[in-house]
DNA sequence: CCTTGACCCGTAGTTGGGTACGGGGTCTAC
DNA sequence: GTAGACCCCGTACCCAACTACGGGTCAAGG
């Protein structure tokens, strides 16, 4: 089953326009066309777009996330490259998750501020997700 | 001890015209002034601009950061909304770490292809991050 | 004194990531 | 056979988040 631009579109949420921009970023591959030259689209490539979008959120700009699309092992000489590359974009990941948990382990404190006592805190309790990180 | 707005951003990283808009777009506040008309900025001033660069790199928006460094319980009648608000903000938290937790799992995967049998994988093989994923 | 450097302010310009427009072709349904 | 919904392409425009510019004040060092 192939999809057209639209369907595609609507189907991750975004809009026709973004998706050829994303092909012209290099994001999306252009895909084959139909005998009018309308752009048919395999079912993977709303993995891709879906993935980008994620990636999006997640604070990957389009390069980076241009990048980790582009990782993949293809043969001996190169694997160690891909790995080393990978490997870094593993650290990045750990890094956020650890920044991200951080961050909640602070709101889940002020929530539980709330449930008990009710006594009202001075400052913004969510300046605790950077204690004793000071350069 | 107080720092100059120069010396703030030189320890966070950042420029010092970015502080000052960080100011006017309601981030920092505004910070008491020495007799020249300069800022002086205490010590946990330097905690919320990492707090907010850091939020930043986790793609949260400036209006997103705002909202978070504003939750705090202050009195009895409002702590039921900070409660809500922050749990929303925990929601998200949450969300964000599965799917970077989704992407690691797929960048580990290729890193244990490469190391073991270098045979080549053909496909991208993050994009398993969105096994099982789609709408 | 006068230069250097860090600050002041306001405004203009830039970059990344889209969005919208305008003028056209195509396909299906009535 | 024409209306409506889709698609094509290119270019122009937009918003968030900076970043640079230009002209001015002040304090310390040479």
């Amino acid at each position: 089953m192939a999809w057209t631009i639209g369907r595609l579109a609507a189907r991750a949420g975004v809009g026709v326009e973004t998706v050829r921009f994303y092909e012209r970023e290099g994001l999306l591959a252009e895909p084959p066309r139909d005998p009018a030259g309308h752009r048919r689209y395999p079912e993977r490539e709303l993995m891709r777009l879906l993935f980008i979008r994620r990636a999006k959120d997640l604070g990957f700009t389009l390069a980076e996330t241009r990048e980790l699309l582009a990782l993949r092992a293809t043969r001996g000489a190169e694997c160690g490259e891909v790995k080393r590359r990978a490997e870094e974009k593993l650290d990045d990941i750990d890094r956020r998750i650890a920044s991200l948990r951080r961050m909640r382990r602070a709101l889940a404190k002020l929530t539980a501020v709330c449930d008990g006592d009710p006594a009202p805190i001075d400052d913004c309790p969510i300046l605790e997700a950077l204690e004793a990180d000071v350069p």
